[in-house]
DNA sequence: GAGTGGTCTAGACCACTGT
DNA sequence: CAGTGGTCTAGACCACTCC
């Protein structure tokens, strides 16, 4: 019955965009469907075939299609957010360091946040060491120029080829030296993670701030994490203090925002009656 | 110097785009010049129409530049991110329930993030009467039908007709009933907050929950948000959880993802030494 | 009415993917 | 090789804004 009392006043293409919207959401076209190319739409809908990619550049700005270059248009699984619940998994982390190795090896952190266990998920890490620019300077407390280790490491499930998450940590070069397992990348993941590492250099943390940005991803990134670079990212940077008021480690982590939700809870000092 | 030593290899369009940023990063082109039109930047660059369209929907997603039906190309002003600490501001609004109303008034919450004063700031808010839906029943914890008081509400800045934050606040429609007060748009802002409201039906608050999330603004929120369809929003599901376990308030807070950035912090309970 | 950005067409060549 | 999506052209008409 659309369009019958009455003509649609919307351009073609998002009309166009709308008709597969409904027919993906609806299930008609499952995820995982190679979608009639662009030149079917267009004798298809009777459109051209620029206001046809007018359409899927709608689709794909929503996260609902991918487009793969020489192979076709895809539907894309609606996956599920993931939830990160960053103010249980803070403490969380503290409280395991101080567990024995046992107890500390079975689980991490992404596996807390997902509920995965440590078979299911891929890790990739890589170390390096960089000069302090003027920003990350500013973020760590420190001179520019300073030595810093730089940390580049994600995790994915093994079903899947994209990670849900990519961080990018700084720390002191100094601050990390006293300890050579901690400048090994073989030695990935830290097992039981930087709050325990920081913990054998006698580091307890005081404090963790979250910083939380949405903007457009790189190209790299989009590649990554496998969104469409119309999709933005979710970016946290995560500043840990230890408890002599240090800055000792700066993180930013980049996350699809289209798969991502982040959690915080906060308990409310109660009045005095 | 660009381009003598080996031909650029990407697009002509992401090349243009990627001079025109340049230029406006540069301060070459400040805030508010209108651009060169799309015809003009066609001939002079020797691409066609549709390139230099490509190029500037780059721009656009970058937040750089906006576009006005029939008016031109505008280059943005490259505004500053607006920080919303919300870990400080609930227990703000918390204690200051307490305060003599003078007090009180001095300052909302939104000053508190922007450092605003009231004087600089409008407010618009609406208030209808609906029943809940599937969703939002879910998240209040009542049953589907249920009426509740929703408050459609914005603060902008007296200089810049754009508001910062957009919130769809639910409470049980039965639950504010009890102050007549609470029920009257032409009472907004609510003097002192939600929190202080709530306390005049004799409701103290635990618990605060946000959700976060990034995804494409609808078109409506495009307007008011005054970003490019392009650019995406910053959710905030902020579900208040009372002292007796009772969910008494759902807001959904949607902002520009290009101008704004949470923060929240953690303090880390201490090892026992 | 002149100029702007938004939509749309009917072509073309390219890089990339499969077989 | 044929087929796919990515880039690009040279037009056209429209709705809108400003004068």
């Amino acid at each position: 019955m659309a369009g019958v009392h009455g003509r649609d006043w919307r351009p073609r293409y998002l009309q166009l965009a709308e008709e597969l919207r409904v027919k993906i959401m609806g299930g008609e076209m499952a995820p995982g469907t190679l979608m009639p190319s662009e030149t079917e739409l267009a004798e298809s809908s009777g459109l051209s075939r620029t206001s046809v990619r007018n359409a899927i550049r709608q689709l794909r700005e929503w996260g609902l299609v991918r487009a793969e270059q020489g192979r076709g248009t895809y539907v894309r699984a609606p996956r599920q957010r993931v939830r990160r619940r960053n103010t249980e998994r803070y403490q969380w982390e503290k409280d395991r360091v101080l567990l024995d190795e046992g107890e500390r090896l079975k689980t991490g952190a992404t596996e807390h946040d997902t509920g995965l266990t440590v078979d299911d998920l891929k890790f990739h890490a890589e170390y390096s060491r960089v000069d302090a620019d003027a920003e990350m300077a500013a973020a760590l407390q420190v001179e520019p120029g300073t030595p810093l280790l730089r940390r580049v490491y994600w995790t994915s499930s093994r079903h899947e080829n994209a990670p849900l998450t990519v961080s990018y940590s700084y720390l002191p070069y100094d601050l990390v030296a006293a300890n050579p397992d901690l400048l090994d990348e073989s030695k990935e993941p830290w097992p039981g993670g930087t709050q325990h590492q920081l913990y054998t250099l006698g580091i307890e943390l005081d404090r963790i701030d979250d910083e939380i940005r949405a903007r457009p991803p790189s190209p790299d990134e989009a590649e990554l994490l496998d969104i469409d670079p119309g999709v933005s990212v979710l970016t946290v940077r995560k500043t840990s203090v230890d408890t002599t008021g240090r800055v000792v480690e700066v993180a930013d982590v980049v996350m699809p925002g289209d798969r991502t939700e982040l959690v915080y809870s906060h308990k409310l000092q109660r009045w005095k009656t």
